[in-house]
DNA sequence: ACACATCTGTGCGTTTGCATACACAACAAA
DNA sequence: TTTGTTGTGTATGCAAACGCACAGATGTGT
């Protein structure tokens, strides 16, 4: 009966998800909800386990990772504030094969499985979101492939740096090079190379391990199509529902539009 | 009231989704399905068209495929008779950003979008069925991005092959390399060097734009693990509801297990 | 201040795959 | 048979990314 922390409301409500919610649907929620922080590196699920909860993130970002036999990985998708982890738990099958992994420490708030089962199979608002955010999770994942066969490093890492950017508040990212190319499944060379030409235009500035947006719009205009795309394709299926969350609608308009000219 | 072929429900059932369902779900939906045959290249669905149907493949092969803006594409997934093709319409959005072309010519039977939500929302085994392909689904899009940046061309023809080979009855595929380099989103000539590879092996051979499976274990013991893993998570997450269906899985067991030896 | 671990910069040779170009083979229609 | 179309085989040069190796730079802990 202890070892359970309440999340508090407000709280649980810096995920855009459970903040969408109807108040009938968050109250029978929310006494379930615990809240967890998460350090840099934790591992939530490892490929094949069975999950036994599911993650509302809050302020931390959550990095979906796919460890090949040979040991190369790549990064499938990604989940911030805006979404959850482990849609395996309601979709059917219990496990996943890749790794969530945490890669920017913060806050989460998680729920235990039958609990979440049961409000899943009532069929509410709180369905609808879920299934709506799947889906979006899908397009996100194709882009990815899409983008792994057909684009180049460096459009691939624009991308990365935007799509994180997105799910923080700060302007900062820590991460070394060596952890951004397991995510792209590329060599730390070529990161460090293309992060190299990204700060000669002025766009980041980097100093071991950690990462500085300088001109997100600069980054915006050399990325490829597949950060657009799946941002746009967030904003449609979800969008609707997000939009009386107007604070932190603010604070995203901000971040995205941010730009600084000198570094 | 015409222009509407009731699909005979031995045809319905082809589709292993279909055929998983209880009688009385299955009785309920039937009169709904439509029988449609497809021709090879047809379109089903076009990058952001507004869906009206979703198709339940029994005899056609349909390819998901992602269309850049730059005109590349690249195949995210496929869909045969034990799939379905139109998830975004009960997961909502009602539109992907992927083209749905049909890759090998035959028969689907499909419903009307109204009629699928209303059985969707009923919560029955339908849901958990449509649900749990779904997860397979993003399994095989998950599996084609990290194969799509980790494996070489060589070993993604043999995963190609393979997936095809396990939706058709036949050992022969109607394709030219042209249209195989379009799926994985790699030169023709690429393919050309591949495949003739593989049929210095005895693995495959062709002429024309066909390709003739001559010795699936072969295929099966130089691809990458890519393969394995999505069909096994079909197993996983389907093969208890496509049980009953005896007659389609010894049928597809001998497909599996098909070799010959000379060429 | 020092040693140590970690992160980043760079070079070099190799491999893979791309772009272009063109020859040849198989089939279809006239 | 002839002509044209489509599919396949190959060659050359180029660019991207890889593997490996190591030097330098920046922190951290003692």
């Amino acid at each position: 009966m202890a070892m359970f922390t309440v999340a508090d409301p407000l709280e649980s409500k810096k995920n855009h998800l459970l903040e969408a919610l109807p108040d009938e649907e968050f109250e029978r929620i929310s006494p379930n909800l615990e809240k967890v922080s998460l350090k840099l590196g934790e591992v939530l699920y490892e490929s094949g386990d069975t999950m036994t909860h599911v993650y509302f993130p809050t302020t931390a970002i959550i990095s979906l990772l796919y460890i090949m036999e040979n040991g190369g990985t790549a990064e499938i998708g990604i989940a911030g504030n805006e979404g959850l982890v482990g849609i395996a738990l309601f979709m059917g099958g219990d496990t996943t094969s890749n790794r969530a992994i945490v890669q920017s420490a913060g806050d989460a708030v998680r729920i235990k499985k039958c609990e979440m089962l049961v409000e899943f199979k009532r069929g509410g608002l709180f369905q609808d979101l879920l299934l709506r955010y799947t889906q979006a999770l899908i397009t996100q994942i194709s882009q990815t492939a899409v983008c792994n066969r057909l684009h180049s490093i460096h459009q691939q890492l624009c991308r990365w740096l935007l799509i994180n950017h997105d799910q923080l508040a700060s302007n900062t990212l820590i991460m070394t090079h060596d952890l951004i190319a397991n995510m792209l499944g590329v060599r730390r060379e070529g990161v460090t190379q293309a992060a190299g030409h990204l700060q000669a235009q002025g766009y980041i500035k980097y100093v071991r391990g950690t990462v500085t947006i300088l001109d997100r719009k600069g980054l915006e205009s050399i990325c490829c199509e597949c950060y657009k795309v799946v941002s746009h394709e967030y904003d449609r299926l979800l969008g609707q529902y997000l939009r009386k969350n107007k604070s932190s609608d603010i604070s995203r308009v901000n971040a995205r539009s941010l730009e600084v000219g000198v570094h």
